[in-house]
DNA sequence: GTTTTTGTTGATCGAATGATCAACAGCCCC
DNA sequence: GGGGCTGTTGATCATTCGATCAACAAAAAC
């Protein structure tokens, strides 16, 4: 392991031996600690995430307490600051029809969840049963799903009623996407942007019935 | 653990040394691999495993080689057989709307799938990199998807032709009410049939378009 | 250049893990 | 009811795990 450490020196093998400001290793170990257990697990031992971000495995309990708080970091790190403020205020924009900011907000999530890590560790930490991960889901509910509904409602001027249930479908369908590319390992277009377009057409195509009616 | 068995008696702990019969002794092996397994992932011990199995650990290993034998065994147990062969000709029967043919098949599909163990276990693999999990979805890719495909431009005579996309979008909205529930433990509706049909209603939707014109 | 500070390491501990083996004991057969 | 077959156990081994600590050395302070 390491073998480009291991070149023509071998006597002295601790020729990478740098001292750096702890925010800066801190960060070296979170970048590695969140790549790591995104690809095996949290079960992933301390020892080989200290070799791959390069320091011993010691030095990881100089700047987290445990594993368990190390793994409480990443979550942090990859839950923190994902749902960006703006999503809601353009999915609320009435002067933009439903159907276009549907495609943006969807354009926008998918372009932000789906990253290999961010990925894996969500499922890995939903199998574990954290309670971060309920979590997630319960305020992407209250606050992207539901205005969904809302502005559904609202642009079919109550001819149309969804269930929170079709909202979900609708999100259920364009995540499955990323599941099949991070978890499965399956190929899936690169640009999913025609996929979920026609998702979120379909999901609007019962307004268009009450809709041509009263027009 | 297991204090039942230290009731009264206490000299003698070994009460229920019970000798089976080896298929018999298997089977419940298997059955508490699956459920253990589907809780805590492969990254359990054997020793948690063989003591909710009721045997001591060293058992495990006269009927299974190795901890990956038993780990095999337990995705063989829990893929095989589960996509029921009548699914294909019910899908393909074009004596009965399509509409009713993807109720019924998704209907019976969510059924067979809709467990904590399935649902678990198959997330596990995916997270694994098992291949059986790619070869799963392949073949039902194949075997179920396609043909779901082919109906779909068959009963629109050809004036709808939805990408393999458009059904994997339809398979992943539904199947990810499994995974809110059994993953992510959150609550979802105990009937899931009306969700289904009206995920299926919107799948349709394309196919209203061309029809009414046609007729 | 010397001293101080502190980031970093190698060694090590106790517990838990997968796996093995001789010894035990329940069940079948005569 | 007494052997004998074999399902079952307790003890044990070698690793690997998370976690700790004194000792080292690179950067900063003077």
């Amino acid at each position: 392991m390491r073998p480009d450490a291991w070149g023509v020196c071998v006597v002295k093998a601790s020729i990478t031996r740098r001292r750096l400001h702890p925010t800066a290793r801190r960060e070296e170990i979170m970048a590695a600690a969140v790549a790591y257990f995104a690809e095996v697990g949290f079960g992933g031992s301390t020892r080989e995430l200290a070799q791959r971000a390069g320091v011993t495995q010691a030095l990881l309990y100089k700047y987290f307490g445990s594993k368990a708080e190390l793994r409480e970091a990443v979550f942090k790190r990859v839950y923190l600051g994902r749902i960006a403020p703006h999503w809601l205020a353009e999915l609320r924009d009435r002067s933009v029809p439903l159907r276009v900011r549907l495609c943006r907000f969807y354009g926008e999530y998918t372009a932000a969840i789906f990253t290999y890590e961010w990925m894996r560790i969500f499922m890995w930490a939903g199998l574990d049963g954290d309670a971060l991960n309920r979590r997630y889901l319960d305020h992407l509910c209250d606050l992207l799903l539901v205005p969904v509904q809302e502005e559904a409602i609202a642009e079919s001027r109550g001819q149309w009623r969804p269930a929170i249930e079709d909202v979900w479908n609708l999100h259920g369908g364009i995540v499955y996407l990323g599941i099949r590319r991070f978890i499965y390992r399956l190929p899936v277009p690169t640009d999913v942007g025609p996929v979920i377009e026609a998702a979120i057409e379909r999901f609007l195509s019962p307004m268009a019935v009450g809709d041509g009616v009263s027009a």
